[in-house]
DNA sequence: CCCAACAGGATTTTATCTAATCTCTCCGAT
DNA sequence: ATCGGAGAGATTAGATAAAATCCTGTTGGG
């Protein structure tokens, strides 16, 4: 076992803000005041506020002096920019995982693609979100470069309240499959300009995508 | 007033806490205990535990559950990673202070350029560091891409530690500044592609000459 | 009468302190 | 070498106070 995880209460806290915020519990605009927010995750004063902070780091949370944090609403350009600023940290960060990968990553990699792969046939879109998170993550833990996986992490869960508010259009995930099985290969054959390539490309479908669901915001399933 | 005096303690403790980590009277790898800290700033523990939660965003601190808070120690491969990170960024908020920035702005940019290089010209490293902070802030706030310019702003810290640590070649100042010149040039002139090269090219320079220092660390002044 | 400025109180944030709980590290004994 | 306990320090909770903002009702001038 390489980390048990001993679990603080401001990681828990952590944890459940970003999840009520993701999944629109909280809305965006919504008010968040610490005493509020300690009730209603049966936490103290100090976790909460350590929560806020990190949560504010990630984008998720606005907050002004004197005048207490809200939920970060997203515009349109938002989006574009958190993609093209996600879009340039992977010409980074590919580049050192194709120098440090291992076959054995790449292994586990693939077993998390495979189980994307099941998940996204089953139309479980919110699922397919979760093991995709775990398979970017490995992907950029093994790039030892922990300054530009820290852009990649702090921007996830705004990715993820982007898709769970606008849904993926039909065919997405199917299409990030191949991106994804594509960008394996490159990285097997350890074709530097070819996976860096293919990882843009991906974070740019996927911006399209994004921006074309929020210009007509209807929900289509999967 | 864009920004007057920190209006919390948690400003005030955050901006002195920094200092003592980028000017080294706290060393890399030194342990930061709150309630030490707390004492030293005349502070309490609320202000110091947001602090260490910032600079953590920093990349200045590094904190384990349990284990406390440590100053971050750079080997030679973390400052490549964070300058070709700072690179990146550059080339996705560049374009967008060419799309925003008024001739307002680029005259106000025009003073503190002037008022880097004389700076410069004095030998005066540390007030040039600090004018060059202003110039680069006030260049990303026209950007209007507050999440790429938030990379750039919780990376300078780190910059400037490096900087103070390891010093500045004979005439690295005034090649930053000629770099600076074109680039306002460029600006001024809407021309995206060479803006763009530019701050990357200047930013690949600063990065070189720190590597240089870094391999044969001895202390030539300006 | 209407609107703006002002004063007061309520609310919230920020900050400090105390105390209790939990985890890690270190040191000695088996 | 492994186990267990003591101490140090991190984490958490709760009460409380100070500072700033927000809200509201009133006043004064036009």
């Amino acid at each position: 076992m390489i980390e048990s995880t001993p679990i603080t209460h401001e990681d828990a806290v952590t944890a459940q803000l970003r999840r009520l915020i993701v999944e629109g519990a909280l809305p965006p605009g919504a008010k968040l005041t610490v005493s509020a927010l300690a009730a209603r995750l049966g936490a103290g004063a100090t976790p909460v506020r350590a929560a806020l902070k990190l949560l504010e780091g990630e984008g998720l949370v606005e907050a002004l002096p004197y005048r207490g944090a809200r939920v970060r609403a997203l515009a349109t350009e938002d989006i574009r920019n958190i993609y093209r600023l996600r879009a340039a940290v992977l010409g980074v960060l590919v580049p050192d995982v194709v120098r440090h990968v291992s076959n054995a990553d790449l292994d586990a990699l693939d077993a998390l693609e495979a189980r994307f792969e099941a998940a996204a046939e089953a139309g479980d879109g919110a699922g397919a979100m979760a093991v995709n998170q775990q398979f970017h993550r490995l992907l950029f833990a093994t790039a030892r470069n922990p300054d530009a996986a820290a852009v990649m992490e702090r921007s996830w869960a705004l990715v993820e309240a982007l898709r769970l508010r606008l849904g993926f259009s039909p065919g997405r995930l199917q299409r990030s499959a191949e991106s994804h099985r594509a960008l394996l290969a490159a990285l097997r054959g350890r074709d530097t300009a070819a996976a860096a390539g293919l990882a843009v490309a991906s974070s740019n479908e996927a911006m399209a995508d994004l921006l074309a669901r929020a210009a007509a915001p209807r929900r289509e399933a999967v």
